[in-house]
DNA sequence: GCCACTAATGCGACAAGTTGCAGCAGAGAT
DNA sequence: ATCTCTGCTGCAACTTGTCGCATTAGTGGC
C-alpha cells in the first residue's frame, strides 16, 4: 500500500491521444468545432486534477466567449470516448483527471482539508471483493474517501 | 458480506433523539428556535436517505416561509451533534442519513442507476488497513462507490 | 418582566452545474 | 460551391448550495 503526497499527480499526457480526439470524434458520426478544440487543447496542457470550473477558466482565456454548458457537454462526450473521467471532491464538487494519467481516488481528511491520492493498489481488497461477491467493477476514480487522518486524531 | 436491496434503508428512529436535541443544543450554548424546531421534525419522520433539497421542500411543507440557508447551517449544526450524517450521491448532490441508523455507504451503477447500500462489513478491509498503516479513519456515510453492476457488464 | 449578549435568521449575491429549445454550422454527398 | 442532415452552440432559466451582513430574537441573569 502507498499513498503518493498531497495531491501532485504527474504523468506525461501522450500527444497521440489528443491528436487522435477528433478522429474519434468523427467515427461516431460527432463533430469537430472550434469550441472543443479549446477544451482539448486545455486539456493537453493539464496533468493532475482540474474541475469543471477551472476548465471554464482556463478556456475563458483562449477564447472569452466561452460558454459553461458547452463546456461541461464537451466533457460528458470526452468522458465516454475515455479521454477524461471525472470524480467527486469531498464536497461534491466536479474534479477532472486527465487521462492516461494512472486511475486513482482520493482520501481527504474533513478536519483538516488534505488531501492523499488513492492508488489501485490501496482499494484491492474492495475492488476484489465487490466484483468476486457481486460482479461490481468500481470505477476507481469516482471514488474519494473522507474522514479524519492521523494528525488530526490526534 | 452483504448488500442490502434498492435504497431501502429502515430502522425506526428512537424518539428519545429528538427530545434529547433542545438540550444538547442548549449544553453548546446554541438555540432552540421555531425553524430547527420544524427541520427535527421532519427529520423524526424520515428514514433512510434524503437529499439536502427533499429536507428544505418538507420544511416549507411546514411552513412555507422557510429558507434554504437556515436548513442548510442548521443540518451542519445537527451533524457536529452527530444527529445526521451525509454524503454525496454519484452527482455530487447532498444525501443525508439520519442516526442511529446503521451507519453505511452507497454502491451505485452508473449505467442503469440503481443504488445498493454497503455496510460496514462489507469495506472492513479497506477500513483497516487505511487506519493500520496510515491511521486514517474512514467516514463510511460519506462514501459513495461508483462503477458498474452485474447486470450492466452483461 | 426587562436587559444584555450573541446566536440565528432573512436576504441578496454568488458559485457550479444542468436542461430545453431555437438557430447555427460541421461534414459528407452531389 | 451548394445542399442537407443533424449535432452543437448560445442563451436563459433553473437547481442546489454557500457566504457575508444587517437585523432579529433566544437565553440566562437581574
Ligand atoms: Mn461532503
Ligand atoms: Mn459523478
Ligand atoms: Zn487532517
Ligand atoms: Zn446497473
Amino acid at each position: 500500500m502507498s499513498l503518493s503526497g498531497p495531491s501532485v499527480s504527474a504523468g506525461p499526457a501522450d500527444p497521440l491521444v489528443w491528436d487522435s480526439v477528433r478522429d474519434r470524434l468523427h467515427d461516431r458520426g460527432l463533430r469537430w468545432t472550434p469550441q472543443r478544440r479549446v477544451l482539448v487543447a486545455v486539456l493537453a496542457e493539464t496533468r493532475g486534477h482540474v474541475t469543471g470550473a477551472e476548465l471554464v477558466e482556463r478556456c475563458r482565456e483562449r477564447d472569452p466567449a466561452t460558454i459553461p454548458s458547452t463546456v461541461y457537454r464537451t466533457l460528458d462526450v470526452l468522458e465516454d470516448l475515455g479521454i477524461v473521467r471525472h470524480g467527486h471532491g469531498p464536497d461534491g464538487r466536479e474534479e477532472y483527471h486527465v487521462l492516461p494519467d494512472a486511475i486513482h481516488g482520493h482520501l481527504h481528511c474533513k478536519a483538516c482539508g488534505s488531501t492523499w491520492e488513492l492508488e489501485a493498489t490501496d482499494v484491492t481488497a474492495l475492488v476484489r471483493a465487490l466484483d468476486d461477491e457481486h460482479g461490481f467493477e468500481v470505477d476507481l476514480s469516482h471514488v474519494t474517501i473522507v474522514g479524519r487522518c492521523r494528525r488530526c486524531r490526534d
